[in-house]
RNA sequence: GGCGCGGUAGCCAAGUGGUAAGGCCGAGCUCUGCAAAAGCUCUAUGCGUCGGUUCGAUUCCGACCCGCGCCUCCA
């Protein structure tokens, strides 16, 4: 039978077993994009963590139910789009969009629900009258509202901060003496949860009890979780640097307004890390979807690259790993390919091999399976995939066998998001006549032992971008 | 200063109280006119440093060194 799986706890800080608490559906919560430019590997790192995890909740027989957000509010996006003479709506759009085609093609599975901050507005400010009532926000006089923190004893609790308010102040004071000043708040560590509307929000204001304004960056995510998943759930999840403040103030949103348990798990992927440094848009190193394909790698090995490192390691995301990645997955077509020539089973067959239908034995592939449940370790999957192999090939297993275990590694694949044979994504190139009226000349004199004459037209073909690849009855022509 | 993560072969990266998965690169061999491609084989007495516990530590404990992240709106 498959393992359990188990996810390490932000808040516990221990590694779980993770179960749907209503025993029929695992419901989770992930903070999306914000839709203000394209995602870059960093962010997709994030969504591609979750989508492995969805997909083994799937494969484990927990029936994920996933919600991700869509920021569509904010500083930075309301900025950019005055910045363009578009509408917020517009300009978010065309992100959306464009984080819609980035996704899809990295495989990665749309979400059950995709709520939109400012479709949620009302839902917010009912959240935040509810805080106001249990004297755990106020109002300021400009027209803002701010989560009152020395109210909410608990805070703090996830991301095991205290009196971090004098600290920060006294530390970051090099970053900016925040714009503390610039607000009407009681004490720098409140944070908004309604921000009355400026100059520069242009268009971009909501009509609220407490005049116009728009919700703070914490509310839309306390405020649509419980909308979709109810005032508790299974599981939240975000990138590390979300756990403070953003997922510490969902908790005091949250827990403040209803008096009940958030999510039961918080989980947290690691960062990215670029050819050994930091990735920011300093070092020009944060790498978009788009910008990886121009170098010739395909969203496949992009989603293998981002994935092979354990989700809590910060992951070194090198170009060579890239190709690596490419080396890797040939090898693991190779290998298959191998197997299913002996059961006579057709490559499509196989990518339609129904994986929601395994019968939990993982046999050669169990090292693979394990690392799935063993807290998303991709690093132990991959190698459990290429050690499945090798077992594989010492036993002289009959058809059925074979079969088996190549739906095993089926549902593995499926649960990484690894499409195989995929051939396709590298177009197959034309040949262009020049160039094979050149390479059949040199086969003729290749023919005819005239190898300087073959040679030299080899070397020809290959600085017009083509490689010859001999075979013992002809040629195959390949695009350099 | 607070909280947290890590240092394993040329690179990436798992892992275990009993002697180091896997991938990439590289090397050798086979094949080949030569290459390429393909196939086969090989590649850490070693797991940051120094102590300690132990029959035995890379794995546990302690100290230290180095790198990284978060600390008010960055996945």
């Amino acid at each position: 039978m498959a393992s359990p799986l188990k996810l390490y706890d932000t808040m516990t800080r221990s590694v779980l077993p993770v179960k749907a608490v209503d025993g029929k559906q695992f419901r989770f919560y992930c903070c999306g994009p914000t839709v203000y430019g394209p995602a870059h590997i960093g962010n997709f790192r994030a969504f591609l963590v979750q989508d492995v995890l969805r997909r083994t909740l799937q494969i484990s027989g927990l029936n994920p139910y996933h919600v991700r957000n869509i920021t569509d509010v904010d500083d930075k996006t309301i900025r950019t789009a005055q910045e363009e003479g578009k509408s917020l709506k517009e300009f978010t759009q065309y992100w959306i969009d464009k984080f819609h085609a980035d996704s899809e093609a990295l495989n990665i599975l749309p979400p059950h629900q995709e709520p939109k901050a400012t479709d949620h507005i009302s839902q917010q400010i009912d959240l935040v009258q509810k805080l106001i009532k249990q004297d755990l926000a106020y109002s300021s006089s400009d027209g803002s509202v701010y989560f009152k923190v020395s109210a909410y004893e608990p805070y703090g609790k996830l991301s095991r901060l205290k009196d971090r308010e004098t600290e920060t102040q006294f530390l970051t004071s090099a970053g900016e003496h925040n714009d503390a000043d610039e607000y009407d708040r009681e004490s720098v560590a409140d944070f908004a949860l309604w921000k009355s509307r400026k100059p520069e929000d242009g268009e971009n204001f909501w009509a609220s009890p407490w005049g116009e304004g728009r919700p703070g960056w914490h509310l839309e995510c306390s405020a649509m979780s419980q909308a979709y998943l109810g005032e508790n759930f299974d599981l939240h999840a975000g990138g590390i640097d979300l756990c403070f403040p953003h997922h510490e103030n969902e908790i005091a949103q949250s827990e403040g307004a209803t008096g009940k348990p958030f999510a039961r798990h918080w989980f947290h992927n690691a960062h990215l890390q670029v050819e050994g440094e930091k990735m920011a848009k300093s070092l020009g190193n944060m790498y978009t979807l788009e910008d990886l394909e121009k170098k010739g790698f395909s969203p496949t090995e992009i989603r293998y690259t981002l994935i092979s490192g354990h989700y809590r390691q910060p992951l070194n995301f090198t170009i060579a790993s890239l190709g690596a990645a490419r080396s890797a997955i040939k090898k693991i077509e190779k290998l298959l390919r191998g197997n299913l020539e002996k059961i006579g089973m057709t490559e499509k067959a196989f990518t339609q091999i129904n994986v929601t239908h395994l019968s939990g034995n993982w046999g050669h592939f169990t090292r693979a399976w394990d690392g799935l449940c063993n807290e998303l370790n991709v690093s132990q999957t991959t190698g459990g995939i290429f050690a499945g192999f090798v077992s594989l090939e010492k036993e002289n297993l009959d058809s059925d066998s074979i079969k088996n275990e190549l739906s095993a590694l089926a549902g593995i694949l499926y649960a990484l998001g690894i499409q195989l044979f995929k051939a396709g994504e590298s177009e197959p190139v034309e040949i262009p006549e020049s160039i094979s009226a050149i390479a059949e000349e040199r086969w003729q004199a290749k023919q005819a032992r005239d190898w300087e004459k073959a040679d030299g037209l080899r070397r020809e073909l290959s600085e017009q971008g083509w490689q010859i690849l001999d075979r013992k009855d002809g040629f195959d022509l390949k695009s350099l």
